[in-house]
DNA sequence: GAACCTCCCTAGCGGTGTTCGGGAGAAACT
DNA sequence: AGTTTCTCCCGAACACCGCTAGGGAGGTTC
Protein backbone atom coordinates (compact mmCIF):
# COMPACT_ATOMS: atom_id res chain seq x y z
CA UNK A 1 0.00 0.00 0.00
CA UNK A 2 2.85 2.60 0.56
CA UNK A 3 3.27 1.73 -3.77
CA UNK A 4 -0.10 3.46 -3.71
CA UNK A 5 0.23 6.84 -4.94
CA UNK A 6 -2.56 8.45 -2.66
CA UNK A 7 -1.66 6.82 0.00
CA UNK A 8 1.65 7.87 -0.59
CA UNK A 9 0.61 11.44 -0.78
CA UNK A 10 -1.53 10.86 2.25
CA UNK A 11 0.63 9.88 4.46
CA UNK A 12 3.40 12.28 2.87
CA UNK A 13 0.96 15.51 3.95
CA UNK A 14 -0.79 13.75 7.19
CA UNK A 15 2.72 12.56 8.70
CA UNK A 16 0.91 8.83 8.33
CA UNK A 17 4.57 7.74 9.06
CA UNK A 18 5.06 6.13 11.82
CA UNK A 19 6.19 8.07 15.26
CA UNK A 20 9.45 6.90 16.46
CA UNK A 21 12.23 8.76 18.33
CA UNK A 22 13.75 9.72 15.14
CA UNK A 23 10.87 11.28 13.65
CA UNK A 24 10.29 13.25 17.31
CA UNK A 25 13.52 14.62 17.38
CA UNK A 26 13.33 15.76 13.89
CA UNK A 27 10.32 17.84 14.68
CA UNK A 28 11.28 18.93 18.06
CA UNK A 29 14.04 20.55 16.09
CA UNK A 30 11.91 21.99 13.51
CA UNK A 31 10.45 23.28 15.91
CA UNK A 32 13.18 25.01 17.80
CA UNK A 33 14.28 26.57 15.38
CA UNK A 34 11.37 28.25 13.88
CA UNK A 35 10.10 29.21 17.45
CA UNK A 36 12.95 29.02 19.78
CA UNK A 37 13.29 27.50 22.65
CA UNK A 38 11.29 29.89 24.88
CA UNK A 39 8.17 28.55 23.64
CA UNK A 40 9.38 25.03 23.31
CA UNK A 41 7.00 22.55 25.28
CA UNK A 42 5.77 19.27 25.73
CA UNK A 43 2.19 20.17 24.44
CA UNK A 44 3.10 21.97 21.81
CA UNK A 45 5.26 19.48 20.16
CA UNK A 46 2.69 17.03 20.85
CA UNK A 47 0.49 19.38 18.96
CA UNK A 48 2.88 19.27 16.28
CA UNK A 49 3.03 15.35 15.82
CA UNK A 50 -0.66 15.59 16.41
CA UNK A 51 -0.85 13.85 18.95
CA UNK A 52 -1.22 14.65 22.74
CA UNK A 53 1.56 14.94 25.11
CA UNK A 54 1.36 12.15 27.20
CA UNK A 55 2.10 9.77 24.66
CA UNK A 56 5.43 11.48 23.78
CA UNK A 57 6.55 10.39 27.04
CA UNK A 58 6.14 6.62 26.29
CA UNK A 59 8.88 6.94 23.29
CA UNK A 60 11.00 9.84 25.85
CA UNK A 61 11.23 9.23 29.72
CA UNK A 62 11.40 13.11 30.33
CA UNK A 63 11.99 16.42 28.64
CA UNK A 64 15.17 16.23 29.42
CA UNK A 65 16.20 12.94 27.59
CA UNK A 66 14.67 14.70 24.40
CA UNK A 67 16.98 17.45 24.63
CA UNK A 68 19.60 14.80 25.28
CA UNK A 69 18.32 12.87 22.08
CA UNK A 70 18.50 16.02 20.26
CA UNK A 71 21.51 17.61 21.10
CA UNK A 72 22.88 14.56 19.72
CA UNK A 73 21.35 14.88 16.98
CA UNK A 74 23.06 18.27 16.39
CA UNK A 75 26.18 16.68 16.57
CA UNK A 76 25.60 13.98 14.31
CA UNK A 77 25.39 16.98 11.85
CA UNK A 78 29.13 17.77 11.99
CA UNK A 79 30.97 16.22 9.56
CA UNK A 80 34.50 14.16 10.10
CA UNK A 81 37.08 16.18 8.64
CA UNK A 82 39.07 13.50 6.54
CA UNK A 83 42.27 11.91 8.01
CA UNK A 84 45.54 13.88 6.88
CA UNK A 85 48.24 13.77 8.64
CA UNK A 86 47.95 17.62 9.47
CA UNK A 87 46.32 17.36 13.17
CA UNK A 88 46.41 21.08 13.12
CA UNK A 89 44.77 21.94 10.10
CA UNK A 90 41.73 19.21 11.28
CA UNK A 91 40.87 19.89 14.64
CA UNK A 92 40.88 23.25 13.39
CA UNK A 93 38.20 22.21 10.51
CA UNK A 94 36.36 20.30 13.24
CA UNK A 95 36.06 22.87 15.92
CA UNK A 96 34.66 25.64 12.97
CA UNK A 97 32.12 23.11 11.78
CA UNK A 98 31.22 22.43 15.04
CA UNK A 99 30.42 25.65 16.02
CA UNK A 100 28.64 26.16 12.39
CA UNK A 101 26.27 23.56 13.22
CA UNK A 102 25.52 24.67 16.85
CA UNK A 103 24.76 27.88 15.23
CA UNK A 104 22.39 27.00 12.85
CA UNK A 105 20.67 25.62 15.58
CA UNK A 106 20.58 28.86 18.40
CA UNK A 107 17.75 27.09 20.56
CA UNK A 108 19.40 24.25 20.91
CA UNK A 109 22.77 25.48 20.96
CA UNK A 110 21.30 26.91 24.03
CA UNK A 111 20.63 23.49 25.65
CA UNK A 112 24.19 22.28 25.43
CA UNK A 113 25.49 24.58 28.71
CA UNK A 114 24.27 21.73 31.83
CA UNK A 115 24.81 18.80 29.97
CA UNK A 116 27.22 16.72 29.66
CA UNK A 117 27.55 15.36 25.57
CA UNK A 118 27.41 11.34 25.99
CA UNK A 119 25.24 10.51 22.90
CA UNK A 120 26.79 8.63 20.23
CA UNK A 121 27.22 11.37 17.99
CA UNK A 122 29.51 13.33 20.73
CA UNK A 123 30.96 10.67 21.54
CA UNK A 124 32.58 9.93 17.82
CA UNK A 125 33.28 13.19 17.98
CA UNK A 126 35.37 13.13 20.71
CA UNK A 127 36.65 9.78 19.53
CA UNK A 128 38.12 11.31 16.62
CA UNK A 129 39.66 14.16 18.45
CA UNK A 130 41.35 11.98 20.32
CA UNK A 131 42.38 9.91 17.79
CA UNK A 132 43.57 12.73 16.12
CA UNK A 133 45.65 13.96 18.91
CA UNK A 134 47.43 10.72 20.22
CA UNK A 135 47.95 9.69 16.34
CA UNK A 136 50.25 12.95 16.14
CA UNK A 137 52.36 12.38 18.81
CA UNK A 138 50.60 13.28 21.59
CA UNK A 139 49.93 11.02 24.93
CA UNK A 140 46.96 10.11 26.93
CA UNK A 141 47.31 12.97 28.90
CA UNK A 142 47.44 15.46 26.42
CA UNK A 143 45.11 13.95 24.00
CA UNK A 144 42.64 14.10 27.11
CA UNK A 145 43.47 17.87 27.70
CA UNK A 146 42.91 18.49 23.62
CA UNK A 147 39.26 16.84 23.78
CA UNK A 148 38.32 18.59 27.15
CA UNK A 149 39.57 21.82 26.47
CA UNK A 150 38.01 21.91 22.54
CA UNK A 151 34.93 21.06 23.87
CA UNK A 152 34.60 23.36 26.25
CA UNK A 153 35.78 25.88 23.73
CA UNK A 154 33.37 25.26 21.23
CA UNK A 155 30.55 24.82 22.85
CA UNK A 156 31.21 27.83 25.23
CA UNK A 157 31.43 29.68 22.42
CA UNK A 158 29.02 29.12 20.46
CA UNK A 159 26.43 29.03 23.83
CA UNK A 160 27.62 32.33 24.59
CA UNK A 161 27.08 33.37 21.16
CA UNK A 162 24.13 33.10 20.62
CA UNK A 163 23.04 34.80 23.83
CA UNK A 164 24.05 37.81 21.95
CA UNK A 165 21.98 36.85 18.93
CA UNK A 166 21.96 35.63 16.03
CA UNK A 167 22.78 37.12 12.71
CA UNK A 168 21.18 37.11 9.02
CA UNK A 169 24.34 35.60 7.78
CA UNK A 170 24.83 32.83 9.72
CA UNK A 171 27.32 34.87 11.55
CA UNK A 172 26.49 36.72 15.54
CA UNK A 173 25.97 40.31 15.02
CA UNK A 174 27.04 42.28 17.83
CA UNK A 175 25.14 45.55 17.00
CA UNK A 176 22.95 45.61 19.90
CA UNK A 177 25.64 45.18 22.18
CA UNK A 178 28.22 47.64 20.51
CA UNK A 179 24.73 49.89 20.88
CA UNK A 180 24.72 49.32 24.72
CA UNK A 181 28.21 49.90 25.17
CA UNK A 182 28.41 53.00 23.19
CA UNK A 183 25.59 54.27 25.50
CA UNK A 184 27.61 53.75 29.10
CA UNK A 185 28.70 56.53 30.63
CA UNK A 186 31.91 57.33 29.41
CA UNK A 187 33.71 58.20 32.91
CA UNK A 188 33.28 55.14 34.58
CA UNK A 189 33.93 52.39 31.69
CA UNK A 190 36.30 54.72 29.83
CA UNK A 191 38.23 51.86 28.21
CA UNK A 192 35.04 50.14 26.42
CA UNK A 193 32.99 53.12 25.83
CA UNK A 194 36.21 53.73 24.05
CA UNK A 195 36.14 50.38 21.93
CA UNK A 196 32.38 50.13 21.44
CA UNK A 197 32.63 51.42 17.88
CA UNK A 198 34.55 48.56 16.71
CA UNK A 199 33.08 45.57 18.53
CA UNK A 200 29.94 46.78 16.06
CA UNK A 201 31.65 45.36 13.13
CA UNK A 202 32.85 42.21 14.49
CA UNK A 203 32.66 39.18 13.15
CA UNK A 204 32.71 36.78 15.42
CA UNK A 205 33.93 33.35 13.21
CA UNK A 206 37.38 35.51 13.01
CA UNK A 207 37.57 35.65 16.81
CA UNK A 208 37.20 32.65 17.54
CA UNK A 209 39.81 30.88 15.33
CA UNK A 210 41.76 33.28 16.89
CA UNK A 211 41.52 31.57 20.37
CA UNK A 212 41.39 28.61 18.48
CA UNK A 213 44.74 28.89 16.99
CA UNK A 214 46.30 29.61 20.24
CA UNK A 215 44.67 26.69 21.91
CA UNK A 216 46.06 24.84 19.28
CA UNK A 217 49.72 26.19 19.58
CA UNK A 218 49.99 25.41 22.96
CA UNK A 219 49.21 21.82 22.09
CA UNK A 220 51.74 21.99 19.11
CA UNK A 221 54.99 22.85 21.73
CA UNK A 222 54.09 20.25 23.78
CA UNK A 223 55.07 17.82 20.95
CA UNK B 1 13.39 50.83 69.15
CA UNK B 2 16.28 49.31 67.61
CA UNK B 3 18.11 49.89 70.59
CA UNK B 4 16.22 47.50 72.34
CA UNK B 5 17.98 44.83 72.76
CA UNK B 6 14.48 42.21 72.93
CA UNK B 7 13.53 44.09 69.51
CA UNK B 8 17.12 43.75 67.94
CA UNK B 9 17.46 40.02 68.82
CA UNK B 10 13.79 39.41 67.11
CA UNK B 11 14.71 41.65 64.21
CA UNK B 12 17.98 39.45 63.77
CA UNK B 13 16.05 36.26 63.64
CA UNK B 14 13.40 37.21 62.17
CA UNK B 15 15.27 39.03 59.68
CA UNK B 16 13.56 41.79 60.44
CA UNK B 17 15.53 44.25 58.51
CA UNK B 18 14.07 46.17 55.62
CA UNK B 19 13.74 44.52 52.70
CA UNK B 20 15.15 45.36 49.52
CA UNK B 21 16.61 44.42 46.12
CA UNK B 22 19.86 43.71 47.83
CA UNK B 23 18.59 41.58 50.79
CA UNK B 24 16.62 39.99 47.93
CA UNK B 25 19.63 38.85 45.79
CA UNK B 26 21.48 37.79 48.69
CA UNK B 27 18.93 35.10 50.17
CA UNK B 28 18.39 34.07 46.38
CA UNK B 29 21.98 32.99 46.61
CA UNK B 30 21.73 31.37 49.28
CA UNK B 31 19.04 29.26 48.19
CA UNK B 32 20.81 28.59 45.18
CA UNK B 33 24.30 27.45 46.95
CA UNK B 34 22.27 25.16 48.88
CA UNK B 35 19.10 23.60 47.35
CA UNK B 36 20.05 24.29 43.89
CA UNK B 37 18.44 25.57 40.60
CA UNK B 38 16.35 23.02 39.54
CA UNK B 39 14.53 23.96 42.57
CA UNK B 40 14.63 27.47 42.98
CA UNK B 41 11.37 29.63 42.49
CA UNK B 42 9.98 32.60 43.04
CA UNK B 43 7.26 31.26 45.56
CA UNK B 44 10.34 29.41 46.93
CA UNK B 45 12.23 32.57 47.54
CA UNK B 46 9.79 34.41 48.99
CA UNK B 47 8.98 32.01 51.77
CA UNK B 48 12.47 32.24 51.92
CA UNK B 49 12.25 35.82 52.81
CA UNK B 50 8.66 35.13 54.94
CA UNK B 51 6.60 37.01 52.23
CA UNK B 52 4.73 35.67 49.57
CA UNK B 53 5.43 35.48 46.30
CA UNK B 54 3.87 38.38 44.54
CA UNK B 55 5.49 40.99 46.99
CA UNK B 56 8.66 39.87 44.82
CA UNK B 57 7.46 41.86 42.08
CA UNK B 58 7.03 45.09 43.34
CA UNK B 59 11.34 44.77 44.16
CA UNK B 60 11.83 42.64 40.65
CA UNK B 61 10.60 42.88 37.53
CA UNK B 62 10.27 39.41 36.16
CA UNK B 63 12.39 36.49 37.32
CA UNK B 64 14.85 37.09 34.19
CA UNK B 65 15.74 40.28 36.23
CA UNK B 66 16.67 38.55 39.61
CA UNK B 67 18.80 36.00 37.65
CA UNK B 68 20.64 38.82 35.71
CA UNK B 69 20.69 40.69 39.39
CA UNK B 70 21.98 37.35 40.90
CA UNK B 71 24.69 36.98 37.93
CA UNK B 72 25.98 40.32 38.35
CA UNK B 73 26.66 40.12 42.13
CA UNK B 74 28.35 36.90 41.29
CA UNK B 75 30.78 39.37 39.16
CA UNK B 76 31.08 41.44 41.95
CA UNK B 77 32.97 39.13 44.17
CA UNK B 78 35.88 38.92 41.57
CA UNK B 79 37.93 41.24 42.59
CA UNK B 80 40.22 42.73 40.03
CA UNK B 81 43.91 42.29 40.00
CA UNK B 82 46.26 45.16 40.72
CA UNK B 83 47.53 47.40 38.27
CA UNK B 84 50.92 46.11 37.04
CA UNK B 85 52.59 46.43 33.92
CA UNK B 86 52.46 42.65 33.20
CA UNK B 87 49.59 42.30 31.43
CA UNK B 88 49.91 38.56 30.39
CA UNK B 89 49.76 37.61 34.04
CA UNK B 90 46.73 40.08 35.46
CA UNK B 91 44.63 38.60 32.71
CA UNK B 92 45.26 35.34 34.01
CA UNK B 93 44.80 36.21 37.54
CA UNK B 94 41.65 37.83 36.41
CA UNK B 95 40.32 34.94 34.50
CA UNK B 96 41.02 32.40 37.39
CA UNK B 97 39.75 34.40 39.83
CA UNK B 98 36.03 35.04 37.75
CA UNK B 99 36.65 30.69 37.23
CA UNK B 100 36.74 30.57 40.76
CA UNK B 101 34.37 32.47 41.80
CA UNK B 102 31.85 31.18 39.63
CA UNK B 103 32.40 27.20 40.48
CA UNK B 104 32.08 28.82 43.95
CA UNK B 105 27.96 29.11 42.73
CA UNK B 106 27.44 26.73 40.49
CA UNK B 107 24.01 27.16 40.36
CA UNK B 108 24.42 30.35 39.60
CA UNK B 109 26.83 30.21 36.69
CA UNK B 110 24.44 27.50 35.34
CA UNK B 111 22.35 31.16 34.28
CA UNK B 112 25.29 32.45 32.94
CA UNK B 113 24.81 31.22 29.41
CA UNK B 114 22.17 32.41 27.73
CA UNK B 115 22.94 35.79 29.23
CA UNK B 116 24.82 38.82 27.95
CA UNK B 117 26.41 40.37 31.30
CA UNK B 118 25.13 43.89 31.11
CA UNK B 119 25.10 44.33 34.91
CA UNK B 120 27.66 47.02 36.48
CA UNK B 121 30.25 45.02 37.96
CA UNK B 122 30.37 42.07 34.64
CA UNK B 123 31.09 45.82 32.69
CA UNK B 124 33.26 47.40 35.25
CA UNK B 125 35.41 43.67 34.82
CA UNK B 126 34.84 44.30 31.05
CA UNK B 127 36.85 47.88 31.05
CA UNK B 128 39.07 46.77 33.34
CA UNK B 129 40.39 43.69 30.43
CA UNK B 130 40.11 45.95 27.82
CA UNK B 131 41.90 48.87 29.68
CA UNK B 132 44.65 46.45 30.60
CA UNK B 133 45.45 45.45 27.17
CA UNK B 134 44.78 48.86 25.30
CA UNK B 135 47.90 49.93 28.10
CA UNK B 136 49.83 47.40 27.28
CA UNK B 137 49.70 48.22 23.38
CA UNK B 138 46.72 46.57 21.87
CA UNK B 139 44.37 48.87 19.53
CA UNK B 140 41.15 48.56 20.40
CA UNK B 141 40.25 46.17 17.60
CA UNK B 142 42.52 43.50 19.54
CA UNK B 143 41.22 44.79 22.50
CA UNK B 144 37.65 44.13 22.34
CA UNK B 145 38.86 40.95 20.71
CA UNK B 146 40.60 40.35 24.14
CA UNK B 147 37.60 40.62 26.65
CA UNK B 148 35.05 38.66 23.90
CA UNK B 149 37.30 35.52 24.12
CA UNK B 150 38.43 36.17 27.43
CA UNK B 151 34.86 36.83 28.35
CA UNK B 152 33.59 33.77 26.31
CA UNK B 153 36.31 30.89 27.06
CA UNK B 154 35.94 31.70 30.99
CA UNK B 155 32.19 31.51 31.42
CA UNK B 156 32.01 29.15 28.89
CA UNK B 157 34.48 26.64 30.77
CA UNK B 158 33.02 27.21 33.82
CA UNK B 159 29.61 26.39 32.86
CA UNK B 160 30.90 23.69 31.07
CA UNK B 161 32.64 22.41 34.07
CA UNK B 162 29.61 22.50 36.46
CA UNK B 163 27.91 20.17 34.36
CA UNK B 164 30.18 17.33 35.26
CA UNK B 165 29.38 17.46 38.77
CA UNK B 166 31.49 19.89 41.36
CA UNK B 167 34.19 18.31 43.17
CA UNK B 168 34.73 18.67 46.98
CA UNK B 169 38.35 21.05 46.62
CA UNK B 170 36.11 23.25 44.93
CA UNK B 171 37.66 21.91 41.48
CA UNK B 172 35.47 19.95 39.12
CA UNK B 173 36.52 16.17 39.22
CA UNK B 174 35.69 14.24 35.97
CA UNK B 175 35.25 10.66 37.93
CA UNK B 176 32.01 10.02 36.78
CA UNK B 177 32.59 10.77 33.31
CA UNK B 178 35.61 8.95 33.34
CA UNK B 179 34.06 5.60 34.60
CA UNK B 180 31.68 6.00 32.07
CA UNK B 181 33.91 6.41 29.26
CA UNK B 182 35.51 3.37 30.45
CA UNK B 183 32.18 1.41 30.39
CA UNK B 184 31.74 2.01 26.32
CA UNK B 185 32.19 -0.56 23.82
CA UNK B 186 35.94 -0.40 22.79
CA UNK B 187 35.91 -1.05 18.93
CA UNK B 188 33.54 1.88 19.00
CA UNK B 189 35.49 4.15 20.66
CA UNK B 190 38.96 3.02 20.93
CA UNK B 191 40.63 6.03 21.62
CA UNK B 192 38.14 7.42 24.06
CA UNK B 193 38.47 4.81 26.12
CA UNK B 194 42.19 4.27 25.91
CA UNK B 195 42.35 7.45 27.50
CA UNK B 196 39.44 7.37 29.34
CA UNK B 197 42.00 6.10 32.53
CA UNK B 198 43.87 9.60 32.52
CA UNK B 199 40.39 11.42 32.61
CA UNK B 200 39.96 10.32 35.86
CA UNK B 201 42.44 12.39 38.05
CA UNK B 202 42.62 15.23 36.10
CA UNK B 203 42.49 18.94 37.67
CA UNK B 204 39.82 21.36 35.27
CA UNK B 205 42.07 24.25 36.67
CA UNK B 206 45.36 23.28 35.13
CA UNK B 207 43.77 22.65 31.86
CA UNK B 208 41.94 25.69 31.98
CA UNK B 209 44.84 27.70 32.69
CA UNK B 210 46.68 25.38 29.44
CA UNK B 211 44.03 27.12 27.21
CA UNK B 212 44.33 30.45 28.50
CA UNK B 213 47.52 30.17 28.34
CA UNK B 214 47.39 29.30 24.58
CA UNK B 215 44.78 32.15 23.96
CA UNK B 216 46.68 34.79 25.78
CA UNK B 217 49.98 34.00 23.77
CA UNK B 218 48.09 34.16 21.18
CA UNK B 219 47.71 37.66 21.72
CA UNK B 220 51.25 38.52 22.52
CA UNK B 221 52.66 37.80 19.22
CA UNK B 222 49.95 40.72 17.68
CA UNK B 223 51.85 43.11 20.11
C1' DG C 1 -7.46 65.93 57.68
C1' DA C 2 -6.59 64.53 52.96
C1' DA C 3 -3.77 62.78 49.56
C1' DC C 4 -0.04 60.08 48.47
C1' DC C 5 3.41 56.50 48.58
C1' DT C 6 5.40 52.10 50.03
C1' DC C 7 4.96 47.44 50.37
C1' DC C 8 2.65 43.44 51.15
C1' DC C 9 -1.53 40.64 50.60
C1' DT C 10 -5.42 37.26 48.50
C1' DA C 11 -7.22 35.36 44.47
C1' DG C 12 -6.59 33.64 40.30
C1' DC C 13 -5.13 32.93 35.23
C1' DG C 14 -2.94 30.21 31.93
C1' DG C 15 0.64 27.46 31.49
C1' DT C 16 4.11 23.59 32.65
C1' DG C 17 6.17 18.51 33.17
C1' DT C 18 4.57 14.37 34.43
C1' DT C 19 1.74 10.23 36.24
C1' DC C 20 -2.13 7.06 36.30
C1' DG C 21 -5.32 4.07 34.54
C1' DG C 22 -7.50 2.61 30.65
C1' DG C 23 -8.54 1.22 25.98
C1' DA C 24 -8.24 0.18 20.95
C1' DG C 25 -5.90 -2.46 17.77
C1' DA C 26 -2.30 -5.36 16.08
C1' DA C 27 0.57 -9.40 16.94
C1' DA C 28 1.80 -13.63 18.91
C1' DC C 29 1.01 -17.75 21.02
C1' DT C 30 -1.87 -22.02 22.18
C1' DA D 1 -10.15 -19.55 16.81
C1' DG D 2 -9.61 -17.76 21.05
C1' DT D 3 -6.76 -15.80 24.33
C1' DT D 4 -3.10 -13.42 25.82
C1' DT D 5 0.31 -9.97 25.19
C1' DC D 6 2.33 -6.02 23.44
C1' DT D 7 2.29 -1.39 21.33
C1' DC D 8 0.81 3.04 21.38
C1' DC D 9 -2.26 6.57 22.35
C1' DC D 10 -5.74 8.97 25.22
C1' DG D 11 -8.48 11.74 29.11
C1' DA D 12 -8.10 13.29 33.63
C1' DA D 13 -5.65 15.12 36.98
C1' DC D 14 -1.74 16.55 40.21
C1' DA D 15 1.46 19.80 41.83
C1' DC D 16 3.79 23.40 40.55
C1' DC D 17 5.21 27.48 37.90
C1' DG D 18 5.67 32.88 36.53
C1' DC D 19 2.97 36.51 36.80
C1' DT D 20 -1.13 40.00 37.09
C1' DA D 21 -5.07 42.49 39.09
C1' DG D 22 -6.88 44.72 42.66
C1' DG D 23 -6.92 45.96 47.26
C1' DG D 24 -5.60 47.37 51.90
C1' DA D 25 -2.74 48.59 56.06
C1' DG D 26 0.57 51.89 57.64
C1' DG D 27 3.54 55.62 57.30
C1' DT D 28 4.82 60.30 55.07
C1' DT D 29 3.82 64.64 53.09
C1' DC D 30 1.07 68.62 51.91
Amino acid sequence: MSDNPIGAAWSDDETGTRLDRAEIVRVSLELLDTQGLDTFSMRRLAQALNIKSPSLYWHVRSKEELYDLIIDTVYGRCALPAQTPDWEGRLTELALSLRKVLLDHPAAARLLPGRVPAGPNALRLADHVVGTMRRAGFDDTYASYGYLILHFYVTGFASQEVAFGKGSAGDVRLADFGAFLSGLPEERYPDLTAVAGVMLDGRLTDRFAFGLEGILARFAREL
